[in-house]
DNA sequence: GGTCTTTTCGAAAACGTTTTCGATTTTAAT
DNA sequence: ATTAAAATCGAAAACGTTTTCGAAAAGACC
């Protein structure tokens, strides 16, 4: 009920809260005796700092603040189990705060988290965000930030990130290896760099192996109903361009929209049309036939991402110089049945 | 990099901080003059009142803690959400925890959060707590705490809950009118009380119904990876008791599972066996044949418990007596392809 | 102009810690 | 025994607010 605090111990002891203070937190000048009385104390009267006090005194609260785009979800929620993880190993707390694809919201909930004395955020860009100043004067301020999945490329800051492109290409070329020739491309909407960036490296893909890029072939998923935009694509591109023979997606999502529908039809997969998914996420390997797909480190994100901020926070406090990195996940493709013959 | 604060503002403007405090606060012993000239140098310095020592005059956080048994998927992420989205409205923050299913460690983040002197607690319980004194403490201690999904009826406090029991009667009961006889359970481990009352409604429903209730018909799903588990199960299932006809799932991931064997298996989903699962999980839409299942409003419960929590929160700051309630969510049953012929 | 009320302001204490710096006591050295 | 060094402790300031309470100034009234 009534918490107890260090003038409790002192006064039980008939010391200073000074010396109680300091047994407790370990220094050197106070002598065993004393030192082994006062912790014995605490432990009685069930001593526990109170940490808001705490956080005045020394100006750090050992929280961390993150912004995600989205609701908590597929991907996200990967992510965020990595981060809850890595920042309890290094006794952080968390403060999670959905921007919900909003600039303004992702502007105010910044100067929340600043407000509030986090020790750093950590955050991933709305799809509406392209001005960054309210980034660059938490840095300012001296509040670390790190971007991960939907980054600046302009902000001066840490950063962890997959290469978008670069898997794309990767998919589309596999697609390419296994012989598929009229390969189609399920994109997300125009804005949001990974959109545009599997988008590229699908059409590169194309280029660099002598196939000519088909602008109609490409189909947008923009309803933020993933799965609905994949059926729904799925039966349009069917009519309209019936001989493709594979469809690389931009999510996971989208792809099970697409199987779902050939499965309703009676297409098959990947016999006549061969699907690509992006992710990894865990229902893939659910789905008959299983996705083959991007395995996205989502959970190693997460940890990265925790890691890269917390090491800066710490840098900053001992008055190190603090360094900036660009860490790229690796991804690799997860060949399941829904591209093998 | 420098933030301003009130003493900043008082000298700027020749007069005492206190001045400053009030006027920016709205008290009414402050003339409309000077109020005007302190709201403008506020603005024009760009002040923001440090969280941290307003906490620690105040004595309240304006932040939440949640701490959810297992990891940000499935049926908690939309708790989640409603969570985040209700919180935001009223102006708290909220700190994630995950217990990951285990007691030792859901009670020390729960003594974590009242050292970080949070307004209240949001908790669902691991799958091993039936000690409820970390609670009981808690509560003691003037901290609030709010129950929701996995719940300890014995602990004094507002829950928000469903009821399992009757869901899984009304489950059950439809089961048995559809025609089904042999009617089997996948249910959780021992512990939770979601576990035991769906259970419990199971049996309960046979029973009303003239159906003999058959032990050997119950499996156990404890590996935490619910998926797997109803995959194996079915397998054994399958070996043991060949002449099931239905098979009610305490989890749609179970039920996923099982139907995913079934779909190797080659055994007729629903002609042979049906299947009736429990959340109404996105993924329920997706898997082929798409699953009855109980909607279990996630998202709605989030938002019920934060609005409890707040509640309470404030009642307690104005000292008006506490009234502790149990919100019971309705549940409905979503009638899929997995239970109709 | 004097009294009384209302308006407007500020000094100071408080929230619970941490840490500096000096004071006192003990031990070591000669 | 004297002095120097080491060990042990505590007073007080500080972190940035909020709020009580009293004081001063201004206005109202006769």
């Amino acid at each position: 009920m009534n918490d107890t605090k260090l003038i409790d111990i002192a006064s039980a002891l008939g010391i200073s809260v000074t010396t109680v203070s300091k047994a407790l937190k370990g220094y050197t000048d106070i002598s065993k005796a004393t030192r082994a009385r006062v912790i014995e104390m605490a432990e009685t009267m069930n001593y526990m700092p109170n940490s808001v006090a705490v956080n005045l005194r020394t100006n750090e609260t050992k929280t961390i603040g993150v912004i995600i785009p989205a609701t908590v979800h597929h991907f996200f929620s990967s992510v965020l189990n990595g981060i809850l993880e890595e920042a309890e190993k290094r006794g952080y707390l968390v403060i999670i705060l959905q921007s919900n694809e909003k600039y303004e919201l992702e502007k105010k909930q910044l100067a929340l988290l600043i407000q509030k004395r986090v020790d750093g955020v950590l955050m991933s860009l709305s799809n509406e965000t392209d001005d960054f100043t309210h980034i660059n004067e938490a840095i300012r301020k001296k509040t670390p930030v790190v971007l991960f999945d939907k980054i600046a490329k302009r902000v001066d800051c840490s950063k962890v990130v997959i290469n978008d492109a670069k898997a794309a290409y990767d998919a589309v070329t596999y697609l390419i290896n296994k012989g598929y020739k009229r390969i189609a491309h399920f994109r997300g909407s125009y804005v949001p760099q990974n959109s545009i960036d599997r988008f590229l490296g699908y059409k590169r893909a194309l280029e660099a192996h002598g196939i000519e890029y088909d602008s109609k072939l490409v189909y947008v998923c923009d309803n933020n109903t993933d799965f609905e935009d994949g059926y729904e694509n799925a039966q349009k591109i069917m009519t309209e361009n019936p001989d493709i023979d594979a469809i690389f997606a931009i999510t996971d999502l989208v792809a099970i929209g697409i199987i779902k529908y050939f499965n309703e039809a009676g297409i098959k997969t990947p016999e006549q049309v061969a699907v690509f998914g992006f992710s990894n996420w865990f229902m893939s390997t659910v789905i008959s036939p299983k996705l083959t797909t991007i395995d996205q480190p989502g959970f190693e994100m997460g940890h990265q991402a925790v890691s890269l901020l917390i090491d800066e926070i710490v840098d900053i406090k001992e008055h190190r110089p603090v360094t900036h990195q660009i860490i790229e996940l690796p991804t690799r493709i997860i060949e399941r049945e829904s591209t093998v013959k």
